[in-house]
Order: C-alpha cells, then sequence, then structure tokens
RNA sequence: UGGGAUGUGGCCAAGCGGUUAAGGCACGGGACUUUGACUCCCGCAUCGUAGGUUCGAUCCCUACCAUCCCAGCCA
C-alpha cells in the first residue's frame, strides 16, 4: 500500500534502547544459542475487530523495533480465527495505522485464515497421536467439569474415545454434520493441572459462521491457543512477542509446538501492556465512549486510538520515541500522559512552522499608526530551523489580539498590555497601551495603543528590556476560523480503577471550541499533515475531517508548556 | 499449601555482589529570551518488609507482605 502523506518511516538507530528481551535475544544468538545464525523474525498479530491504540503502538514497536535492532524481519499477521467478531472493515484501518506509525511488513502481510488447512492437518495429528479427542460436553457441562482456580477439574466422560472415533468424529466435525456448540475438538493434558488452560483446552468449535475470507469453507474453527502457536512456527517466526497475560498460556504454546508436525520452535516472550494516565485503553471501554456519544467516533481526537491521535496531529515518530522511553519490561505500570506530550512537543517544536493566530479575539487599535496605512513585516518560520526561512505579515492599526493578553488591571507579574504599560507585538513594533473602550455590558471591546515607529522589526531603539511579547493578527487580512482545543477525556488518573464506571469521571471540558478564531493570512489554504506551531499557544494542525477552505477548522494538538498561568475566571 | 508473574524516588526505568543507586517525565528553584516557548544550570531515592550468606547485597538465600493475570466453545 502507498505510504501515508506525512510517512516517516521508522529506522534501526531509533531503537537503541536495551530491554530485557534483547538480553534474551543476544544470548540465544550466540554460538549455541537456540537461534545461533538465524534471522531474528517477530510478528504483529492484531485480531480485525477493532481500531489500533496506543497500546498497540507499543507492541508495533517492540515487534517491528526487535526485529529492526537485530536486522530481523518482522510479520503483519491478521489473527483472524473468529469470524465472529472480525470485520474486513478493521483491516484496512490497522494497516493504515501500522504503516502510519512507520513500520513496513514489506510482502509479509499473512493472515491466520491461509493456514486453517495445515492447522486442521495439525489437529488430526494431535488425534492420531492421542492427543486430541472429540468431546461432546455442552459449554455449560464443560465449564462445571473443568474445577475451580483452587480444586482440580474432572475429565470429560468422552476423553476415551478411541482414536478412531476421534478422527471420524473430527471429520465429520469439519464436514458439517453436527450442529453449532455440539461436539468440540479437545487436546488431552490435565484436568488436574494448576494452570487453568492445560485442563484439555478447546481447540476447534463448530460455528457456521461466514468468514471474511474463507467463506463458508469452514464449519469448525481454531482457538486461540492452537492457532497461535502454529500460525508463529509456519512463518518462521523466532520470538512470539505478546502481552503478560498470555504468560500462563506459555505452557500450551509450547506443548503445541512439541506436539504438532511443525517446521520451526518459536518462543513466547511476554511483557507489560501500556496504560496511560487519564485515559482509558481497552476496546470494550473505548467501544462504549464511541457508542454512546462521548465522543464523535474512533478518531476523535480526545482518543488514544491511532486515528485519533493522528487527527490530533501527533507525529509517527514522537509515537516512536515515546515507545523507546517508556521501556518494555514486565511490570504493570501506567504512565504520565504528559510524556507522550514531552515526546510530541518536543518533535514538533524542531519541525513546526511558526504562524500567529488568535483564538479568542478583541481589537488592538494603534492610534498613531495612519488609518490607511499598510505594511509587509518579515517573520521567521521556525527559530529551531536556521533552514525554514522566512515568511510576509501584513500589518495594520487594526489588529486582532488575545482576550487574555489585556487586563484592565493587571495581577501580579503580568507584563502584558495594560494601561501604561509597554508590549512588543511580535516580528512588528513596541507599543504601549493608553486606554480602553467597553461594549454595553462592560466587557473590553477595544484596546488602545500607540506604537514607536523606530521599533520596526520590535527591537528597542534604545535597547530597554521590553518584559513582554504577545501576538497579533492584521484585521485587513485576517482568516476566519474554528479551533478545538482539548483537554483530557476523563478527571482522575485512573478512570479503570475509580469506583464506578469511566463514563462517571469524563471530564466536561475534554473539549472547548473557539468559533471565533483569527488566523495570519498564510492559513487560508487547508493543508492537510503539516503540522504549526501557533506562537504562544500551541502546535496545531488541520481537521483532517472537517476543514475545508470554507470553513477552516484546526485542532490543537498539545499546548505549548506554560510556566504562567492565568489565574482561572 | 491452586497456578503464573511483579515489587528501585510522584510516574516510567537502568542496575546482573564492590557505582556518589544511570537516564527520562513530573515537580521546585535560577539563567537566558522579539514565543512567560525553546535552551541551559541547580535540587529531588538507600532499592516492598524481616532475617540470613558475604569483608561487602538493590543484586544471592529464606520467610513474609502487597499488587496483577487465569475458571470463553474470545484473542
Amino acid at each position: 500500500m502507498p505510504p501515508p502523506p506525512d510517512f516517516q518511516p521508522a529506522t534501526a538507530d531509533e531503537f537503541t534502547v536495551r530491554n530485557f528481551i534483547d538480553d534474551i535475544i543476544d544470548e540465544e544468538l550466540a554460538p549455541g544459542g537456540r537461534c545461533y545464525g538465524k534471522t531474528v523474525h517477530t510478528r504483529f498479530p492484531p485480531e480485525p475487530n477493532g481500531y489500533l491504540h496506543i497500546g498497540h503502538a507499543k507492541a508495533i514497536a517492540i515487534d517491528f523495533g526487535t526485529a529492526l535492532k537485530y536486522d530481523g524481519i518482522c510479520n503483519l499477521r491478521m489473527d483472524d480465527t473468529n469470524p465472529v467478531r472480525e470485520d474486513i472493515e478493521y483491516i484496512t484501518s490497522i494497516c493504515e495505522d501500522v504503516r502510519w506509525l512507520g513500520f513496513d511488513w514489506e510482502d509479509r502481510f499473512y493472515y491466520a485464515s491461509d493456514y486453517f488447512e495445515r492447522m486442521y492437518e495439525c489437529a488430526e495429528h494431535l488425534v492420531l497421536n492421542g492427543l486430541a479427542f472429540v468431546c461432546d460436553q455442552s459449554a455449560e457441562e464443560m465449564r462445571e467439569s473443568r474445577g475451580t482456580l483452587t480444586e482440580p477439574g474432572t475429565e470429560s466422560p468422552w476423553r476415551n474415545r478411541s482414536i478412531e472415533e476421534n478422527l471420524d468424529l473430527f471429520r465429520r466435525m469439519r464436514a458439517g454434520e453436527f450442529p453449532d456448540g455440539a461436539r468440540t475438538l479437545r487436546a488431552k493434558i490435565d484436568m488436574a493441572s494448576g494452570n487453568m488452560n492445560m485442563r484439555d483446552p478447546v481447540i476447534y468449535r463448530i460455528a457456521r459462521a461466514t468468514h471474511h475470507r474463507t467463506g463458508n469453507d469452514w464449519c469448525i474453527y481454531p482457538m486461540y491457543d492452537f492457532a497461535h502457536p502454529l500460525e508463529d512456527a509456519f512463518e518462521a517466526i523466532t520470538h512470539s512477542l505478546c502481552s503478560l497475560e498470555f504468560e500462563d498460556h506459555r505452557p500450551l504454546y509450547d506443548w503445541f509446538i512439541e506436539n504438532c508436525p511443525v517446521p520451526h520452535q518459536p518462543r513466547q516472550i511476554e511483557f507489560a501492556r501500556l496504560n496511560l494516565t487519564n485515559t482509558v485503553m481497552s476496546k470494550r471501554k473505548l467501544r462504549i465512549l464511541v457508542e454512546n456519544g462521548s465522543v464523535s467516533g474512533w478518531d476523535d481526537p480526545r482518543l488514544p486510538t491511532i486515528s485519533g491521535l493522528r487527527r490530533r496531529g501527533f507525529t509517527p515518530y514522537s509515537i516512536r520515541d515515546f515507545c523507546n522511553r517508556i521501556g518494555v519490561s514486565k511490570v504493570n505500570s501506567t504512565v504520565d500522559y504528559r510524556l507522550l506530550e514531552h515526546c510530541l512537543r518536543e518533535d514538533l517544536n524542531a519541525h513546526a512552522q511558526r504562524v500567529m493566530a488568535v483564538l479568542d479575539p478583541i481589537e488592538l487599535l494603534i492610534t498613531n499608526y495612519p488609518a490607511d496605512k499598510t505594511e509587509i513585516l518579515p517573520a521567521e518560520n521556525n527559530p529551531e530551523d536556521a533552514d525554514a526561512g522566512e515568511r510576509d505579515l501584513s500589518f495594520s492599526g487594526r489588529l486582532w489580539i488575545e482576550r487574555d493578553d489585556f487586563m484592565i488591571k493587571p495581577i501580579p507579574k503580568y507584563f502584558r498590555l495594560y494601561p501604561g504599560n509597554e508590549v512588543r507585538l511580535k516580528h512588528a513594533y513596541i507599543i504601549r497601551c493608553t486606554g480602553y473602550e467597553t461594549d454595553d455590558f462592560g466587557n473590553v471591546a477595544r484596546v488602545l495603543a500607540e506604537y514607536e515607529p523606530a521599533s520596526r522589526g520590535g527591537a528597542a531603539p534604545d535597547g530597554r528590556r521590553i518584559r513582554g511579547t504577545i501576538h497579533w493578527v492584521d484585521q485587513n487580512t485576517a482568516v476566519d476560523a474554528e479551533v478545538r482545543l482539548y483537554d483530557n477525556l476523563f478527571t482522575v488518573e485512573s478512570p479503570d480503577n475509580a469506583p464506578g464506571a469511566p463514563e462517571d469521571y469524563l471530564n466536561p471540558d475534554s473539549l472547548t471550541v473557539r468559533t471565533n478564531a483569527k488566523l495570519e493570512a498564510s492559513l487560508a489554504e487547508p493543508d492537510y499533515g503539516k503540522r504549526y506551531q501557533f506562537l504562544r499557544l500551541g502546535y496545531f494542525c488541520h481537521d483532517n475531517r472537517d476543514s475545508c477552505p470554507d470553513h477552516i477548522v484546526f485542532n490543537r494538538t498539545v499546548s505549548l508548556r506554560d510556566s504562567f498561568k492565568l489565574p482561572t475566571t
């Protein structure tokens, strides 16, 4: 598939932070090790039943990143073994997201469903070796006989059928002779195991569901525990990296690898999945937010979905950087979302084009500036990047400035505009506030000031210090726009652990819309995928869904750090 | 006396018997500043607890405590 417009491919030199998985791999790659002489081969195996989120980004970064570190390869594989939950629509979005994140599976895009025939053969092999049996227990009976966490289960009455009968029954299961749920194929392991997964787990169920790829070819489908190790083995995966909850599935993973005729012996290694403060990460909880209208959709910019982050304006690099910085370990943890913001700002600071925009405008009238005069002032595009060049700004005596940048009676340490005070208009002139006008309601409607002609460009001719510099937009050329400001979706750090439901902690101010924003003229044409810094306000990008030339809509990706807090009114 | 795993500062996370116990984020100071941004300085831990082994333990042993995962014909 073609790369997305803001494609930033991941490179091996990004992945230098070592972790415990690398220690294991190093050992296995050494002479005499399990993988001596082999190419490290990993895979990212999403189930196509939902959208990817930043938790997946961590897994993706580990799977693809580990391959990159070792000059190995990583497959993208749709783990589509349960047709009743999966849908083709998710496949495209998953591919798009992985690609956007900067990872490349080249020609190694696979479907678990492509292995259904080989998996079936493995199952027959188990039957033939007396390691699997067809069980007639109902789901309820099976649950009852499974035992509990502290008590062993009891063996199924069908456990000791002959190999011939099992083979016959299993073939008839495949042939569609039995109704859904009537029988299962189970591995014959140990009903007394302390590990529930080893208590004769089901490996095939009967389900007449139309599979998005195999259609109605099958009426039996393999279970994850059986299918996954086989998929890995078929693809010659050396390291099957997954999250912690599969730790106690590993004995079963190994059991299938040992007992099935597979060409390779992959090893499963588990790591802790990502949790982020002030948000939720599970597909189920995200779905609730989408379906109950708490957010506008799966790509709502407040969501930690990859599509939401993309729409919000995150860069792929910042997400990869974040994944590298949080590290990889086996400790359940919740990472402060501010680390994510830090990675974002760091990337954006270096690359975002600076522009000026006023989100909550009030008029500034420069009384000693000729009424019909207009001039063009140069402005640097990015002080962090000398190659970014300059652009022209139009200036006149009638400007828009930020409401927050004026106070009738200044609070302590306020060095913006107030009667009598001097301030610099960024890139333009030094002005002194001479007064203000209010509307019928007593609100400030217009600020009056005089400019110092000799300070063109912003420098004080006598070198005196000007404490405050504010941004502005020329009324003559201003572009109207809607600007959306975002804050945490939840007011508590761990909505997952707080009493009640996450929805009880939704932040009513997670979205603030400024419908009357004024932008400098250079922003008249939408440039999707381009990131801007609105001076003193933060980083912004066009909303990739709603912004158009007739109605410009910007999203605030993240605010600038701000050590000065205006009292909240 | 079910099984599996984990415990290093507010949040992540190095450390693998001898270190002043890395680094990042956050936080608090300060410098610089035509973005109160950026950048730069400074500050910020005795390693879950209790014993033990050792000349010496965050690293080894024992016990205890806490937390997480597992009883889908989901993945």
